[in-house]
DNA sequence: TTTACATCCTCTAGCTACTGTAGGTTCAAG
DNA sequence: CTTGAACCTACAGTAGCTAGAGGATGTAAA
């Protein structure tokens, strides 16, 4: 038996953030002691896993909700499982390409800023100057 | 003299996303008219583009404060602008390291999905087994 | 057994950067 | 003068946590 300090330990997670995802119902209630403290079993720490894992993966908390609930029945089609990850997929490559833009602006920036004063800075310049933007108006994608 | 809504066209903004820049400072207070509109200038335009750009280039706003400030004084140094734009260069770099890893397990999660049950599904399989994982315990950086 | 102290508990508020809604007012065109 | 789009304030909500207050519990050493 676990408790939640070991269990977040293990799995890289703060304490707090156990409990909200308890709080939110992505983590089942565990078992408590006498005195009220959670206590954790295998199951949980599989679980607590799996959510971190797709985390850093770049899933939603829906997402993840979803592949739990796929996970959970093993008889269903893995084609949901599956169109899951491809959006994820799709959403990383959409990301890559803005942040790759970004890098060539933001480099363009840097390299030519001459160290003087700031009324002739490159870098407050191009950020002045919107018509060398990648595209007019476009959100930012964080 | 235009309306919040017409700076909100030019600038690609939300209506409420500048009067949210307002109330956090960002944005100055802007005359009004008789009965209580805001009315802006090119003054007014010229700083929400730069806000914008710098926005869609991924600054926080907090690094934009610092731009600004930095833009209104022409006198300081040029150094801060460019310590600015590197950290930020740096930020950019680190996410699309982050990122390029976690298309190359997507991809791998995706392709080898095969289309049968959950019970065999690759997707879920990669998620619960943590050994092949960039970095253990890494943050994601959004 | 007592005491120390790390860890646990709940609850609430805060963070970023907005976005949306309700209920009401103002402005410009026809 | 009327219509209706656009404006106003104020507040709540979003994701995904994170931090703090103020107090209870668990464990290990003295």
């Amino acid at each position: 038996m676990l408790t939640i300090g070991t269990l977040a330990k293990k799995t890289g997670t703060k304490v707090q953030t156990i409990r909200y995802y308890e709080q939110i119902g992505l983590m089942p209630e565990p078992g408590r002691t006498g005195g009220g403290q959670r206590r954790y079993g295998d199951a949980e720490l599989d679980r607590l896993s799996f959510v971190r894992h797709a985390r850093q993966l770049g899933f939603s908390l829906d997402a993840i909700r979803e592949l739990l609930d796929l996970s959970d029945h093993p008889g269903k089609s893995c084609a949901e499982a599956d169109a899951i990850a491809r959006r994820q997929l799709k959403q990383v490559e959409q990301r890559l390409a803005r942040l790759e833009a970004l890098r060539t602006e933001l480099k363009r920036m840097v390299h030519e800023c001459s160290g003087g004063q700031t009324s002739d800075c490159r870098v407050l310049e191009v950020l002045r100057d919107h018509s060398e933007c990648l595209t007019e108006h476009e959100q930012i994608g964080a």
